[in-house]
DNA sequence: CGGCAAATTGACACATCTCAAAGCCTGTGG
DNA sequence: CCACAGGCTTTGAGATGTGTCAATTTGCCG
């Protein structure tokens, strides 16, 4: 198998992609794999291969050393995004990757990226800049966490990740498929259950959202971005020369 | 100039390099430029360089789009750490880069960085992990935010930061120079200035640092790593072909 | 229908914020 | 050398945000 389109579109929302670039992508060998709900597909250590989310939703966990139930999410992956291609430089991880709900992955070995890094800069530094908007994510968390209330919190959860599923075409018309339990989603936000869940009728009661399971429906965008002070730059949509 | 010394340290703690990719680093220029307290090193907006820290304390600070005082620190970088190189690939910063106390950094040209990305893959795999370091290091503080309460938040950072200076050398003997005011500690952290006060009072009546402005000294590496539960493992410290 | 996990609610404890005031340090000008 | 000003640190008290525990309700699935 071939990487799959929607991490092509990822990645020619950011950038020009010539001809050979995109024969160069179809050409990288991936197995494809899938999990159900609550699977770890990544786990703690060291790897010599890398996923390619196609469907569903991960995130990676980190867990507290010898402390049995504290955790913390600290990052959610779409279909497109490149969950754990950090570890091709990193080698090694001390956070797992767990599937929430039913997942596709594919599979990239790193012996295949160091042959593209040897040979195809321009790739190399468009996959590079993958793990940068990554990590601009990350800052945005930490902004987040640092400066919003929970109800805003959440709000901004909400707004990045319709985005980023909006973007790669997984969602639209201001409804999303986010399967998280509220305990999940407090391990993202760094508060508990309860919490969540009085920030999540906060939100119905505000008429911001329509949330029911796993359906999430923004009845508001404006309102929704404004409580979180929602400002999208930092998710790099911009098509550049890298 | 060439790029300094504590760089290329950082890079040999992490991977072997040849004399092949000493000779580059040394043919990389740069230029060099020294920062009072407060000043911006790095704003907001498009780059065509970045830059690496040679002297003192700096960080990434996040404001919040239309209002004035809400801002957040979402990094700090101590000498050897390359500051924002991850402009290198996203181009444009939705963050500025202030200097804490006196400040020396060397520029290097983006274009410089793109001969190296087309010539040499070593080391742009090397530059890669830089960012993706920079990015464990995020994902560390979302980590410590959602698990640690105040005293123990503030005993991270503290163990963090001595441990990424003493590897360096620009701390030694558990006592470090930390520039950084109590209201600024407050935006790294995510609290008010005021529980930060009480967070180092904490730290000091448990007799696990002695603080004096900005001199640190910890009393207790032990005490303070496991009230902080730390675990410097996300470092990445390891020597690994990369 | 019964059973289980998740969502929801209420009451109270604890953590953190805000406001206000006092203390401390340092640089400056008399 | 002293007096003062300004910024930072420290302290206190009350308000607000969030956590914990316990119980109830809901929704799904056998």
């Amino acid at each position: 198998m071939a990487i799959s389109d929607y991490f092509t579109r990822f990645l020619q929302l950011r950038d020009e992609l010539s001809a050979r670039d995109l024969e160069l992508l179809r050409e990288i060998p991936t197995t494809v794999r899938t999990y159900d709900s609550g699977e770890e597909v990544v786990s703690v250590g060291a790897h010599t291969r890398s996923c390619l989310m196609v469907r569903g939703l991960t995130g990676r966990v980190n867990r507290i050393v010898g402390k049995a139930d504290a955790r913390a999410i600290t990052a959610l992956h779409v279909p497109g995004d490149f969950v754990d291609l950090h570890a091709f430089v990193l080698k090694k991880l001390n956070h797992s990757v767990v599937a929430f709900g039913q997942v596709e992955v594919e599979f990239v070995e790193h012996a295949d990226l160091v042959r593209m890094t040897e040979s195809f800069p321009h790739l190399t530094r468009l996959f590079w800049m993958t793990t940068a908007i990554d990590a601009a994510i990350h800052r945005q968390w930490l902004f987040a966490s640092s400066v919003l209330r929970s109800s805003a919190h959440l709000a901004h959860l909400l707004c990045e990740m319709y985005l980023r599923m909006e973007m790669v075409g997984v969602a639209r018309d201001y409804t999303m498929t986010l399967p998280l339990l509220q305990r999940e989603l407090a391990d993202i936000l760094g508060y508990s259950p309860i919490h969540i869940n009085r920030a999540v009728r906060d939100l119905r009661d505000r008429k911001l959202v329509r949330w029911q399971a796993a359906e999430v429906e923004i009845l508001s965008w404006h309102g929704l971005t404004q409580l979180a002070r929602f400002d999208p730059t930092y998710i790099e949509v911009e098509r550049r020369p890298r």
